[in-house]
DNA sequence: TGTTTTTAGTTGATTTTTTCACAAACTTTT
DNA sequence: AAAAGTTTGTGAAAAAATCAACTAAAAACA
C-alpha cells in the first residue's frame, strides 16, 4: 500500500482516526463492501472534503470513480490504531465512574481489555474481583503488579484531589498514556502521553450552547 | 461590567469556559482572591495569550498590573453558565455507564441535578430508584414525565444501535440538548444542540499518540 | 470501444485558532 | 510623588484546520 509515513499527521485528524476505524468496522459488519468520502464523511458528522484530506496523510488509499473498499480500510485503520495486539489496560480508582468502565466491555469491540484495578484499603475493594472477574488490588501494590505485567496504559478514575499523587506514582511505575476521569491538569514528563474525559465541563459547555441556541 | 456581548464568542473559547469557571471556584475555595492569566492559564493547560484573549470576549474583566478578582470572575462564569439556577436533567438507559452517571452527584459541586431516568421495561428496573432515590421510568412514558416537569436537558445512555431511535422520542419530548455516550452521529433539528462523549475514541486515541511517543 | 459518470486526490482560498509582542494602565515600592 | 515593576487587552502575525473547486483517474454504461 504506497503510504506516505513520513507527513506528520495533524492533531485534527489524529483524533479522527478511531471514528473512521469504527465506521468502517460498521460498515464491513453490515456487509458494505464500498463506501465513498461522502458516505463516511455523513456517518462521523464531518466534510467530504476532511475525509479525503485525513486519508491522503496516508497515502493513496481509495479508488476514483469507486471510493474505498470498507474491507481493505479497516485492516488499513486496525493496523495505524495497532487494533491487532491486545492494549492491556490498568484502572485507578474503583469509585462510581471506575465500577462503570471496568464493567463496560472495552474488549467486546476493541482489542483494548482492563486487566486490573487498583483501589485504596479502605474501602473493602481490595482482593475483590469486577462482576468479569478483574482483579482489585491495594494502590499500595501498583509498581509490582504493573511491571509484572507490563502495563502501560492507564485510566485514573480517583477523586480530583489525589489524581497529581497517583498520576506520578503511575509514572514511575512505567505508564505511558493516561485516560483521566479528574479535572484535574496533570504534570507529567514528555514521554508519557494524558487525555483528559471531563464530563461535568462536557455537560456544562452542552448548558451554554443550548441557552445560545434559545 | 463593561462586557460587549454582541461579539461571537468562539467555539474553542466557548469550550474551555466550564474549565475556567472550575479553577476559579478551585481558587475561591483555597482562599486565593487574585490570579493572573498565567496562573490560569497552567491550571487549564492553555496559553496565557489564550485566557486573555478568551476573557476579553466578554469585556475588560481583568485589571491591568493586578490580573483577576477571583470571586468577581468565579461569579462572572457563574451567571455566564447559568450556574445560579438548577438545571434538572433526565437519563435515558440505565446501563453501566448510566448507573455511574446517577451516582455520580454532578450536583454537588454544580447546579446540575438528575432528577429521573428510563429504561426499557424487561431490565426489572423501571418502578426502582437509584442510591439516591432518583425514580427510573418506563421509557414509554417518557414524553409525560419530561413535560411534566419541564425537563430540556438529556443524557443518553443507550445502546448504538437504538441511540437515534431515541434521540428521536427525546426531540418529540421538547428536548433541547442531549450529551450523547453512544458513538453515532445523530440527526436532530438544528435547535437542538448535541455534545458526545467517545470514550472507546478517546481510548484508542490515546494508545495512537502513545505508540508515535515511542 | 468510446462516452458518460463518478469520485479520489490535491491545490488554493478561507476561516478559525493560537501565539507573539507591546503600549497602556494599574500596582507597588522607594 | 516619582520610579520601577507587573499585567492586561489587543493589533498583527503565524499556525492549524476547514472547505470549495478542479483535474485526472477509474468505473459504469452504451
Amino acid at each position: 500500500m504506497n503510504t506516505k509515513k513520513h507527513v506528520a499527521i495533524p492533531r485534527a485528524t489524529a483524533k479522527r482516526l478511531s471514528l473512521y476505524y469504527r465506521i468502517f468496522k460498521r460498515f464491513y459488519a453490515e456487509k458494505i463492501e464500498k463506501a465513498n468520502s461522502k458516505q463516511i464523511a455523513e456517518a462521523i458528522g464531518v466534510d467530504s472534503a476532511t475525509v479525503r484530506r485525513d486519508f491522503s496523510y496516508f497515502g493513496e488509499l481509495g479508488r476514483r470513480g469507486f471510493g474505498y473498499d470498507v474491507q481493505k480500510l479497516m485492516n488499513f485503520f486496525a493496523e495505524l490504531l495497532n487494533d491487532n495486539a491486545v492494549t492491556n489496560v490498568a484502572l485507578v480508582g474503583v469509585g462510581n465512574m471506575g465500577r462503570a468502565l471496568l464493567d463496560y466491555r472495552f474488549h467486546e469491540r476493541n482489542k483494548m481489555k482492563i486487566v486490573m484495578a487498583f483501589d485504596t484499603d479502605d474501602h473493602q475493594l481490595v482482593g475483590s474481583q469486577s462482576k468479569d472477574g478483574i482483579p482489585i488490588y491495594s494502590i499500595l501494590q501498583l509498581e509490582d503488579h504493573l511491571k509484572k505485567e507490563g502495563v502501560q496504559t492507564a485510566i485514573l478514575t480517583v477523586p480530583s484531589v489525589r489524581a497529581q499523587e497517583v498520576a506520578t506514582t503511575l509514572v514511575q511505575a512505567g505508564i505511558k498514556g493516561i485516560l483521566s476521569f479528574s479535572p484535574v491538569n496533570l504534570t507529567v514528563p514528555k514521554d508519557v502521553v494524558v487525555q483528559y474525559v471531563d464530563l461535568t465541563s462536557e455537560l456544562q459547555t452542552l448548558l451554554y450552547f443550548m441557552k445560545k441556541e434559545e
